[in-house]
DNA sequence: ACATTAAGTGATT
DNA sequence: AATCACTTAATGT
């Protein structure tokens, strides 16, 4: 747990920080769409991603979904922990993209080092503003693009996050990711295949210009 | 060989 | 851009 935890964050947190990580913090790993946290459920351990994917996804009533961000290795999901201070339930769902290992660490702890840690705190506001523009960034594309440009955005995000040009998903799960239908995502799909920007297999996209 | 699931398509709103 | 109503193609049993 030291030598990955140090990987990502020896560069950030001080060796004491990082010392109290690895004595309260407990590994976790994650395999491909594990729920790490649902609408409704409150949170009483905040992730500290060392590596992976993880989708943030808002849900309304009807059980209609719609993609937010996703989270990356060494990022923390700042709103969850500022959720715990408020003991509000939370308001989206997190579900791994890929396996991924994350250290868990209790709120108790995250608030101790607040007062006790600057480099603690930094990250932790660093994280919330990061947050908060990649959901200004979401309410954008949401309000200004058209489906067609909002699919291009879904997928070169994709492979950034996943590392990889060559995606595992089918034309169902984008169109769920996107909150729109499957039709819809298979016709631009194939658009986006006459122009050259992607291959299209059966459960499987190769993205060629992102 | 048959059933199931993913993807493609024309027509309509 | 959504929905319907198929068709076709790929895969699993």
């Amino acid at each position: 747990m030291r030598t990955k935890l140090q990987d990502y964050f020896s560069i950030v947190f001080e060796p004491e920080l990082l010392t109290e990580i690895e004595k309260f913090g407990t590994l976790v790993t994650l395999k491909k769409d594990d729920l790490l946290i649902d609408v409704g459920s409150k949170i009483t351990q905040v992730p500290l991603l060392l590596n992976g994917a993880i989708k943030i996804v808002r849900e309304d009533k009807n059980g209609d979904e719609i993609v937010l961000y996703f989270l990356e290795r060494g990022d923390t999901c700042a709103i969850s922990f500022v959720n715990c201070l408020n003991k509000s339930k939370s308001k989206v769902r997190g579900v791994a993209e890929k396996d991924s290992e994350a250290i868990y660490i209790p709120v108790k702890k995250l608030e101790e080092w607040m007062a006790k840690y600057k480099t603690w705190r930094e990250f932790v506001i660093e994280s919330y503003s990061s947050r908060l523009d990649e959901m200004i960034e979401a309410i954008d594309t949401l309000a200004f693009m058209k489906m067609d440009e909002r699919l291009f955005k879904y997928l070169s995000d994709k492979v950034k996050i996943m590392r990889d040009t060559t995606l595992n998903t089918t034309h169902q799960q984008i169109a769920i990711d996107l909150n729109t239908s499957r039709v819809v995502v298979s016709r631009l799909l194939k658009q986006l295949e006459n122009l050259g920007k992607i291959k299209l297999h059966r459960n499987k996209i190769e993205v060629l210009d992102f």
